[in-house]
RNA sequence: GAGUCUGUAGCUCAGCUGGAUAGAGCAACGGCCUUCUAAGCCGUGGGUCGGGGGUUCAAAUCCCUUCAGGCUCACCA
């Protein structure tokens, strides 16, 4: 609900131009201070009155109501204080009418947001790096979804080039099908990394894996066969980890769908005469020097990365006529899409403007780079494996009677382990630490399950909620500082989808289980009297539905107990 | 060298469309399970918000500068 306009409307005052005062609405630094507040300093200057005055006079002139309780003048601040009951009555009222759907809205009805993100490499491993991608991605498309966007999820696939030469050259000498129906991608990294090291002192390795990727392009059939079976290999693999993530995938089309589509573009960059020659490559130009020119075609006449992206983009634009177009990918590609937008600008596609680039930040090992060639990388699958033992044996520990524990002990482990990589703004590099993920203590995805467990088992132990109901049992300040949140979801999930920043979600979800936490503990519920055990049943109703609906935009599961 | 991002408590980070005593988790220490799941709650200690200027009634937040680190800067993606 919008107090914001609430307060303003209550507020009878001569000279001030109320939207102004809208624009100054803020939530206190302090919930003891009030729930909102306006900072009058700005209204100094032109009204020619010190901003205690001011907030005096304005503080004076409201009417209360049944909301609004108490207004007080402190220090230049206007603080608006809500009645408890009246407060948490709207807004629970509001959650559990809505219910899945709180926190959704219609904003991008009609609209269509394209996300590029995940985007494997065939025949390379799925290690943490993707994971933080991955996650990230999923959350945004789930998160403009639930904003009524139509999204399309692509996968950009690393799906040409000529380590695939490299990769035939590597199975036909070292490799067998038998090793790889046991190991999957596994086997071909290390057939991969063997080639790297072979090539060292066999330079014909690398002629060999040219002539075998020439091979491909010219569709000999050993060659595409080999290819294929790779790219069935990685996809069926990559395939269990996203089932296991929650994410999904509306196109799978990658850098070889490009390859019949990038000769119009090079054809009309030339027509516009932006594209130059330069040492034998063709290169677009910028007016700003310190921009490096977009290299779109090699000396050898091969393209390169960008002008796949240069193809893909029109691709984008004339299949899904998006409304935004997001590329969820690390910070070192930054040079490369303010290249491949501003060349977009330059041949006049105004929409060049609705291309982001959502960068984030490098996931490394604690023992340097990841590197598949030099096979220092951790599989994501392993990682998840040994979250999920952990669980198991924390439910071992904690409640062996638990039914379903294998289920749950999944939920849970791969439950951390998302919510641990979308805790941070997602620009921050981060240092994987196994440890770090085992912890399930403090803020972390175990937490907020925990407390979604809990509410659960309130409901089992007192349960369906009657009809008598009295909000007294709410009024205090433990329970209107989780009706506070509860209230400020909505708001949450714009500010998550404008800054393409679902750490926003995760950490609300932090902040609303902890608040129930308080709550949990100060406020008895089972042994209240029947009117006020409801009341504060209705509170537990809602927060488990927010967290859920929270986590759910998070991939993460629920589980009922644990 | 140029561009860009990051720099807040021992560690990992929120806060950064300027506002009221700078927050949280982890780690440390001390409490709380004969009443709703202790994967929890409460408390203690711990900060020159990298440094220096400036704008402002007000700066962690804006501007300039400087230091440190990451990333990128032509035929990989």
């Amino acid at each position: 609900m919008d107090y914001k306009q609430l307060i303003i409307d209550s507020i009878n005052i001569e000279g001030v131009d109320k939207s102004e005062l809208l624009a100054l609405v803020a939530i206190p630094k302090d919930s003891a201070m009030g729930d909102l507040c306006i900072p009058c300093f700005k209204l100094a200057k032109e009204m020619k009155k010190s901003p205690m005055a001011i907030a005096d006079e304005i503080a004076k002139s409201v009417t209360k109501s049944e909301m609004i309780e108490e207004v007080t003048s402190v220090a230049g601040f206007v603080n608006f204080k809500f009645n408890k009951i009246a407060f948490a009555k709207q807004t629970l009222q509001d959650v559990l009418a809505k219910g899945e759907d709180y926190g959704k809205s219609n904003e991008g009805n009609g609209k269509t947001v394209c996300i590029d993100y995940s985007s494997v490499n065939i025949a390379k491993p799925f290690h943490m790096g993707h994971l933080l991608n991955t996650a990230l991605g999923g959350a945004i498309y789930r998160i403009y979804t639930a904003l009524g966007y139509n999204v399309v999820g692509i996968n950009h696939l690393g799906d040409w080039g000529t380590q695939f030469g490299k990769l035939i050259v590597a199975f036909k000498r070292w490799g067998s099908k038998q090793e790889v129906e046991k190991r999957g991608v596994r086997a071909l990294v290390d057939i991969y990394v063997r080639f790297h090291k072979e090539e060292e002192s066999d330079p014909n390795l690398g002629d060999e894996a040219r002539a075998w990727f020439k091979a491909i392009e010219d569709g000999n059939a050993e060659a595409l066969e080999l290819f294929e079976y790779f790219k069935g290999v990685t996809l069926k693999e990559v395939d269990r980890i996203y089932k296991r993530l929650h994410v999904k995938f509306d196109s799978y089309a990658g850098e070889s769908f490009y390859n019949d589509k990038m000769q119009p573009v090079l054809d009309e960059l030339t027509a516009k005469g932006l594209l130059q020659e330069s040492d034998g490559a063709k290169v677009v130009k910028f007016e700003d020097e310190n921009m490096a020119p977009c290299l779109l075609q090699r000396s050898d006449g091969a393209t390169l990365y960008a002008t796949r992206d240069m193809a893909a983009a029109f691709y984008r634009k004339n299949t899904y006529d998006f409304y935004k177009c997001l590329y969820v990918v690390a910070y070192q590609q930054n040079l490369h899409f303010q290249q491949v937008f501003k060349v977009l600008d330059m041949m006049g596609c105004e929409w060049s403007k609705d291309m982001v680039h959502v960068a984030h930040g490098m996931v490394s090992l604690e023992n340097g780079a990841m590197s598949t060639r030099e096979g220092n990388v951790v599989f994501l699958e392993d990682v998840l494996n040994t979250v999920v033992e952990k669980a198991l044996r924390v439910i071992e520990e904690k409640n062996p009677h638990l039914a379903d524990k294998e289920k749950i002990a999944e939920q849970i482990g791969v439950g951390a382990t998302l919510f641990g990589v979308l805790y941070n703004s997602r620009i921050k590099d981060m240092v994987f630490s196994i440890d770090k993920v085992l912890n399930f203590e403090g803020e972390t995805g175990p937490y907020v399950q925990y407390t979604y467990a809990r509410c659960n088992s309130l409901f089992d132990k007192c349960g369906e909620i009657g009809s008598e109901i009295d909000y007294k049992g709410l009024d205090n300040e433990v329970s209107k500082a989780i009706v506070a949140l509860l209230d400020r979801y909505p708001q949450i999930l714009q500010e998550s989808a404008k800054k393409y920043e679902p750490s926003v979600v995760t950490r609300y979800a932090i902040d609303l289980a902890q608040a129930f936490n308080k709550f949990y503990f100060e406020c008895k519920i089972g042994t209240e009297a029947e009117e006020i055990k409801n009341s504060r049943l209705l509170l537990t109703k809602a927060v488990r539905q927010v967290l859920g609906n929270a986590l759910g935009l998070l991939g993460i599961e629920t589980p009922q107990k644990m």
